[in-house]
RNA sequence: GGAGGAGUGGCAGAGUGGUCGAUUGCGGCGGUUUUGAAAACCGCUGUGGGCUUCGGCUCACCGGGGGUUCGAAUCCCUCCUCCUCCGCCA
């Protein structure tokens, strides 16, 4: 979430950043009018407890004295906090306790105003960088590169729902399983699955300096809230009931967020780079009917995600490094790609500044985003409570970068699409021959 | 699933109702000593928030939440996590 301090005290920037991403900043000002009113009670609350603590303090010493001597003054602070001079022990006791009362109604009071404003920051998006391109929605986006060239073959190359067919793509099968968006592979596809991840992972591991992880796929709501998915995307989640209250990730970058949660990081020690390979389970509840055909976009797929923490000062360059990262995969596998900035109306809830990739497919004629990589500065690290102590001994926030390196369905679609020949064979490139053991598929 | 035990500052580990934000050790920082270093000795060393005339003042935090009490690390309830033993099962 953003600071509330920032948003104290430049209210203004804070404002027309949101205005960047169509964001309603009508909250801010609500949120300003909590705060102001919450600062205001606490110093009230703060006073009374000073004077209670010096008071219940004074009780004992007190206590103490009238054993020895029954005449013994009442101390001053205990008539400081009640406003009046009690008679004996038994009337301070009765006093300070309904003193006390008096405080923990104003907490309480505090505590409201505090998840009130708590409730309405979480909802609020971070700030674009400035260097986002400013734009509405996805027509602002803007292409930073482009990779490699489509085939073009002398036949009309067909779409992967036709094509997989003879490599077991079986979305029958997992539609009867389980319903439609999840995927059955039947040899052919469900080996190059598994060769996609090993390569995915040694690629990352051993040429990019990840550390390969393993996470558990279901995660508290705590965890949710960490990575920023909930409150704001409850219906995308999937949840288990019976009284488990977990939930099955949408991404890797859930579970890898929260590793470093509530803790204060060696400097030293950063970068921090983690890559895991997980099934990832989205709703998909906003998109329905859209790019559905085939495995385009499904309920359940794979995905080798990228993660990396930092200190604020070196994750520009680390978002451009993990980019790359992601983008060697694509160029390994001989896939033509593009990469987007993403503009400020279009980019994810958390991000600051994001590049998409987006690989071509021939058979759907299409560009499929198989990658986003995300620059989350501080904005998730605030509510995860990520920190570094810096060369100043202050604990500083850290920045939190992330992005697929890379999602498994689309990349297929594209292996399949660009690699087709007339009698329908695919031919795999050269990377992932000794993966799957074969040439062809 | 059953029975026990434990969660305290960067780490280790005291503390069972008041003067404890917390003894001590290690680590870290600064200093004395030294040609330099080590050793020894001395001092400092948690986090977050509010107020501030920027000198400070103050509140909260001993796994999370709630309660008892004038007063809780300490007592009670509850949840979470870890460890040990038993059972069951990949």
């Amino acid at each position: 979430m953003l600071d509330i301090r920032l948003i104290r005290e430049n209210t203004d920037a804070v404002k027309q950043g949101l205005a960047r991403r169509n964001f309603d900043a009508g909250v801010i000002d609500e949120v300003l009018k909590l705060d102001e009113k919450y600062r205001e009670q606490r110093t009230r609350l703060e006073q009374k407890q000073a004077a209670l603590n010096a008071a219940s303090k004074a009780v004992g010493n007190w206590m103490g004295k009238l054993k020895k001597d029954p005449a013994a003054p009442v101390p001053k602070e205990i008539t400081e906090a009640l406003g009046s001079t009690p008679k004996g022990p038994d009337e301070a006791r009765e006093g300070l306790r309904l003193f006390g009362d008096q405080i923990s109604n104003i907490d309480r009071m505090i505590g409201e105003i505090g998840v009130e404003i708590d409730n309405r920051l979480r909802m609020v998006p971070n700030l674009p960088s400035p260097h986002t391109p400013v734009g509405k929605d996805e027509t602002g986006n803007v292409v930073r590169k482009t990779w490699g060239e489509a085939p073009k073959p002398g036949f009309a190359p067909k779409a992967h729902w036709d094509l997989g067919k003879h490599y077991g793509l079986e979305l029958e099968v997992g539609g009867r399983i389980s319903g439609s968006g999840f995927p059955f592979f039947r040899g052919p596809l469900a080996r190059l699955e598994r060769a996609l991840v090993n390569l995915y992972l040694d690629f990352h591991t051993r040429e990019n300096g990840y550390t390969e992880c393993w996470t558990p796929f279901m995660v508290r709501r705590e965890t949710l809230v960490n990575s920023g998915q909930l409150p704001k995307f409850e219906e995308e989640m999937y949840q288990l009931g019976k009284g488990d209250e977990l939930y099955l990730i949408p991404t890797a970058e859930v579970p890898l967020t929260s590793v470093h949660a509530d803790s204060v990081l060696d400097k030293d020690h950063l970068p921090i780079r983690y890559c895991a390979f997980t099934p990832c389970f989205r709703r998909e509840a906003g998109a329905a009917g859209k790019d559905t055909r085939g495995i385009l976009r499904v309920h359940q797929f794979s995905k080798v995600e990228l993660m990396v923490t930092t200190t604020p000062e070196r994750s520009e360059e680390e978002h451009e490094t993990l980019t790359r990262c992601a983008e060697r995969v694509l160029e390994l596998l001989e896939l033509p790609y593009r990469r987007l900035e993403l503009c400020s109306g279009d980019m994810g809830f958390g991000a600051q500044r994001c590049y998409d990739l987006e690989v071509f497919a021939i058979g759907v004629g299409k560009w499929l985003e198989v990658s986003s990589c995300s620059n989350f500065g501080d904005y998730q690290a605030r509510r995860a409570r990520i920190r570094f102590k810096d060369n100043d001994k202050q604990n500083k926030l850290c920045h939190t970068l992330n992005g697929s390196g890379l999602a498994l369905p689309r990349v297929m679609i594209a292996l399949l699409e660009n690699y087709q020949d007339a009698e329908g064979r695919v031919r795999l490139p050269k990377a992932l021959h000794a993966y799957y053991g074969k040439e062809v598929l």
